[in-house]
DNA sequence: AACAGCGTTGCCGAGGAGGCAACAGTGTAT
DNA sequence: ATACACTGTTGCCTCCTCGGCAACGCTGTT
């Protein structure tokens, strides 16, 4: 749980705009502090809707009012109001019986449309080819501020799991993806984005600090593939690769994880393979796009 | 195009928070006139994100502060302010070269907890084996409000879509996933829905009233899947059944569409196909959930 | 019946929204 | 090189929405 500036709870979930959840006091004294507040009810809107997004939320099936309201630390009221307008325009449902809120397919809608469609569609078929050579799971993520962030994953249809990595973030420095994604940067970018004292390890592997993530990550740029074992989770090993735009910017990752009893032995095999498949990825992008063709449908 | 209640443009495109794009004069008449207006702010927001959702601006590959602030209908400022605290949260971003804003990945990430995920990736399969079968491209759609909005596009990889229909909205009335989301529906709910007067076709053959609908729906209710033809496009068939949740409502729909000269001999083949993909998708979904299983991530 | 918890609504002061206009950058025509 | 058209940002100031508080209606529990 690494917390950035401004406060935002970063890791293990969606971004919360943190300091909304201050009590009024302290709240109004920081905002008088720094400069004016801007947007607030439109934050306080998304905070609403990242709070839905929240692990625990998206189990449980949704959410109250009140139970919302404390989660972002505003009023029930606002958030009653906030909520029905948001229902109103597709962003939240409402169940009917329970009256929970839940996100709205608007939501949906709207990705449809958002981010690298181009990057997504692309890396399906390769995800799908890497996991069928190794037999474990893949990923594709993009750097996201300081974090990593998932796009898609495909695993050997050993089993479905009910809350995907999809949509969530992860800390970039103790990744495999974070680390391809990060391949291209020398040390100085790296303290900037990531400070240069000591950071809190996630685990006794973890970087301790940006000279400790430069070298790792100089490793990696001369192996072709960033390799990470128990840096985030105990007896958990990775191998990513990164992806590149036209220009040869690093645009995405993508990795392969697994508990190590399993990929281990083959770790070296896998990161092979991760490469391949990241310039596989990297050859699609760099093609001219497929001639538009809107598909049909009725 | 039809416009509902409140003057939303509905189809065709995202939602856009119709009366916004009115001069201020008219618009305080207005607001004046119907009690206040609720979280203005909020919703000029929402009709930023709305407006780069557009099909224009998504192949246009973004769009600028100006452009959007005319197409929204509000002054630059605002819309410059709105957007830098999106780009701040994530929801947009913003090409460094061209300073043109895009959707940003965030909304992806929220997208990925929100709608039924039990029902996408169950859905997943499905409609892989479907395409492979009819060799045509099929969709799975839910009803939302008076429309229906796609979740799922597969199509057989003879071209990639650039802009998919992915997160578009139809009309429910001609369109084969409609009639099939309607499937349960008596006249009565429908007049409800639809109004009773006469409705302005999108083709000849598209049904005129609530009437003529109905009888369309009774006609798939009988041979277990929708059939439709040149409706809503001339040239177009389609064939669509419902799929059901646990306790027996129709919660989406599974379709499959194409040209007429390549799909419409085959008609009620893919009609027998579609019935049996719609029901592998409700067993599926009668099936407990399978057990959460949290994937790691390295 | 009393209670506890949830969600909605009215009220009203304070602060953000948002229109206007000046300003700073950038690419294009003169 | 100058002027121009256009872009996006920022300051200012008014007005209206925001949002905290509290009362209310509702439902389910003790």
């Amino acid at each position: 749980m690494a917390t950035s500036r401004r406060g935002k709870l970063q890791f293990g979930n969606l971004l919360l705009n943190g300091h909304l959840a201050l009590p009024p006091a302290q709240r109004s004294a920081t905002v008088r502090a720094m400069a004016v507040e801007r947007s607030r009810s439109f934050r306080r809107a998304l905070g609403l809707l990242e709070a839905l997004g929240t692990d625990d939320v998206v189990a449980a099936g949704g959410c109250g009012v009140n139970e919302l309201a404390t989660l972002t630390g505003m009023d029930k009221s606002q958030a009653s109001r906030l909520l029905a307008t948001m229902a109103d325009a597709g962003y939240v449902d409402r169940d009917a019986r329970t009256r929970r809120y839940r996100l709205g397919w608007q939501v949906f809608a709207l990705a449809a449309r958002s981010g690298d469609q181009r990057l997504l569609s692309a890396a399906g078929p390769v995800l799908v080819r890497l996991v069928r050579e190794i037999g474990e799971s893949s990923h594709l993520s993009v750097l996201r501020g300081t974090a990593v962030l998932t796009l898609l994953t495909e695993s050997p249809s050993r089993a479905v799991q009910a809350v995907s990595w999809v949509g969530r973030l992860a800390p970039a420095t103790s990744t495999s993806s974070g680390r391809a994604l990060l391949l291209d940067h020398d040390r100085g970018q790296l303290a900037a984005m990531f400070g240069s004292e000591r950071w809190p390890a996630a685990t006794a592997k973890s970087p301790r600090d940006v000279d400790d993530l430069a070298e790792r990550i100089t490793l990696a740029r001369a192996a072709g593939y960033a390799r990470v074992e128990e840096e985030s989770e105990p007896g958990l090993v990775a191998v990513a690769a990164p992806v590149r735009d036209a220009a040869g910017r690093i645009v995405a990752a993508v990795n392969l994880s697994a508990p190590r009893f399993r990929l281990g032995r083959r770790l070296a095999r896998a990161g092979v393979a991760v490469a391949a498949a990241a310039a596989d990825l990297t050859a699609a992008l760099g093609r001219p796009a497929p001639a538009m063709m809107e598909e049909a449908f009725a």
